[in-house]
RNA sequence: GCCUCAGUGGCUCAGCCGGUAGAGCGAUGCCUUGGUAAGGCAUAGGUCGGGGGUUCGAAUCCCCCCUGAGGCUCCA
């Protein structure tokens, strides 16, 4: 419910002709005239049909609050659609409209209200004190019948085909033990702001957009570099194996019956705006341009198993305040979003397993240790025991089981992969969900080979989970890791890879010279010649968190050798260019390079 | 959204039982041309998150709002 709040020296109103939603009125309330009046114009919402009781009580409050600071005479309700674009229905909105009127009077005010479903003319003479406008959302709890009945799932640890219970497992992964605690509520909190928040401004990667609502990141050119090498690189995984790139919309019609049936799965959480004519709103995983386009595309079965795969930028999600964090937790972020066309569930099943495996392998390549919990419903477990077995037995350790009674979401079956974070808690990453209720719902079919049109299984699966979390876990590593080695990114994901320190004046030449040659060996490499002393040079290397550190003097102008300075293992090594070049490839590997987005001499850099 | 805590130069923070705003880092300028984690001196920079209130006087006390952190809950 939407109110805006009014305290006027007077207000009156006329009807002029009636709709066809209209109220029967008595003659009198034709015409009325109210002086010191706090006027509350009330549109009814969609959503507060759920729960009429509690949005009444609600506003009941709010507008007491309110009169009682402002010092009117009376109330009185007027009836204005314009303030929501999902109105609920008209019969609604006069119960609850009625309702407010009398729990107002029971309450011992003074309350009149404006008859419904007219066209009215009015005048109103605001006050023009600060509280004297006002505007409140009124919000309903959704009525939470469905968790009172929910049957609690069931976790097991899964290893090697057997099952065991989490309470009595001996974990050798302390990562696991992390994770099971979590999921089953045990974990205690230590009150601590997860350390990537801190490390994602300190090192001039992203900051919050103070401009925007909450929850949305500006990206500064190291992070930008690092989220576009990340998209590369989930870019390169799933093409090679066959998915197809696409780009879809960010915001969709809430007029199409399976848009808006998939968008009320998600209730809240989501950002809806609208034009003149259209209540849109904006998409929070890839699923929507996805599936319009298989159900527009002629499908058979031998085009099956087909995967097209879209990097959301972004996908919105209307998070609760409180629950938004660092990179953690969002109200825009990027997700890799994998869409795969199965005939039956059988197929999917196989796609399922070669998904986990370019799952665990983005583990690997990212060098983040992954901890997996699958999840089936109890019918699918049933069924299908021995597979569930076995594709857990994919990850090679053990795997948190959860059976749920009852399906509940689209998915009958899933697996979600997450990193343990710096205080213990998980980082959700990459995740596979085969999906068995959108096929139907957006209409999207495929001819069978004895020509009879049949809705195929869906699988969702993000490969690396978003890329915001995969930064932040990746930040998150260094803090956990900071005993043992420096904090840095991986080789390939480094800013700057190798920065060329001259010691003097005179040695710039050289170093920028030298610089050229990296350059054309792709690699990211910068110069510090600003009027600094090595020390202070060195210092600021470190803080840049850079691999390879050159310093480049009188011995180096005449001899091939080089001293570099290895972050990794603390060394100071003499060894020729051509030894580090090789050094450098063999660890970025097959990984994708971008260019530096910054400055080549570090006296031209800004700070952000 | 609810509960708890916080917001002071670009950054990290001190000042907070009311009485003219401080430091370090960074920035700028000058000196220093230096071989591995902060060279020296100087200068500039703040409506103390915003609004309202109490007071002769508010960064400091009170109220409302905004932003951030933690928890609850939910997720990629």
């Amino acid at each position: 419910m939407r109110l805006l709040l009014i305290h006027s020296d007077y207000i009156n109103y006329k009807t002029k002709s009636k709709t066809k939603i209209a109220e029967d009125i008595e003659d009198k309330k034709k015409q009325m005239h109210f002086e010191n009046s706090l006027v509350v114009f009330t549109a009814v919402e969609e959503k507060d049909e759920e729960n009429p009781e509690e949005v009444v009580e609600n506003a009941k409050k709010e507008i007491i609050k309110v009169f009682s600071q402002v010092g009117a005479d009376n109330i009185v309700i007027y009836p204005y659609a314009h303030l929501s674009s999902s109105l609920s229905s008209p019969d609604a909105a006069k119960n609850i409209l009625q309702a407010m009127k009398e729990n107002l009077i029971a309450e011992g005010f003074e309350v009149e209200r404006v008859p419904f479903g007219w066209y009215k003319s009015f005048e109103i003479s605001c006050k023009g004190h600060p509280l004297s406008e006002l505007s409140r959302n009124i919000q309903v709890e959704k009525v939470k019948h469905e968790k009172l009945e929910d049957e609690p799932s069931k976790f097991h640890i899964l290893t090697e085909g057997k099952l065991y219970d989490p309470k009595t497992f001996k974990y050798e992964s302390s990562d696991l033990k992390k994770l099971v605690d979590y999921e089953l509520g045990n974990l205690e909190s230590t009150g601590e702001e997860p350390p990537h928040v801190k490390i994602m401004r300190e090192k001039d990667l992203a900051d919050y957009e103070p401009a925007a609502d909450v929850g949305h990141l500006r990206w500064y050119p190291k992070g930008r570099l690092i989220r576009d090498l990340l998209a590369d690189y989930v870019y390169n995984l799933v093409t090679e194996r066959g998915a197809m790139p696409v780009e879809t919309p960010i915001m969709y019609d809430l007029d199409n019956d399976a848009i808006r049936v998939h968008a009320e799965k998600f209730g809240e959480r989501q950002y809806r705006m609208g034009t003149k004519n259209k209540k849109l709103m904006l998409r929070y995983a890839c699923c929507f341009g996805a599936f319009s386009i298989l159900s527009d595309t002629f499908l058979t079965w031998k085009n099956l198993p087909l995967a097209i795969y879209e990097l959301s930028t972004y996908s919105f999600r209307l998070e609760k305040r409180g629950e938004v964090v660092g990179l953690k937790r969002l109200r825009g972020f990027t997700m890799p979003d994998m869409h795969t066309i199965c005939a039956d569930v059988k197929q999917s099943m196989q796609e399922f397993d070669n998904q986990i495996d370019m799952c665990a392998q983005t583990g690997e390549d990212l060098n983040i240790n992954y901890e997996a919990i699958m999840r089936v419903t109890a019918d699918f477990m049933e069924e299908n025991k021995e597979w569930v077995l076995q594709s857990a037995d994919k990850i090679g350790k053990p795997v948190l089981l959860e059976i749920l009674p009852k399906r509940k979401h689209y998915w009958i079956c899933k697996m979600d992969f997450a990193a343990i974070d710096y205080l213990g808690r998980p980082i959700e990453n990459p995740t596979i969900q085969i999906d068995v209720e959108s096929g139907e719902r957006f209409s999207i079919t495929y001819m069978g080979s004895d020509e009879v049109e049949l809705t195929p299984i869906i699988i969702h699966c993000s490969p690396t989970g978003s890329i915001e979390r995969v930064i932040g876990s990746l930040l998150e590593k260094t803090a956990i890791k900071s005993s043992e080695i420096p904090p840095m990114f991986p080789v390939w994901l480094s800013p700057t890879q190798v920065r060329i320190l001259p010691i003097a004046e005179r040695h710039l030449d050289f170093a920028l010279r030298l610089a050229q040659e990296f350059k054309s060996e792709k690699i990211r490499v910068d110069v510090d010649d600003r009027q600094e002393t090595v020390g202070k040079k060195i210092r600021t290397a470190a803080g840049d968190w850079v691999p390879y550190v050159l310093v480049v003097g009188d011995k180096e102008l005449v001899s091939d050798q080089i001293m570099v300075n290895i972050r990794k293992t603390q060394e100071k090594l003499l060894m020729d260019k051509e030894t580090l070049f090789d050094r450098i490839r063999k660890e970025t590997n097959d990984m994708p390079f971008r260019g530096l987005p910054l400055p080549l001499r570090l006296s031209g850099r800004v700070q952000f």
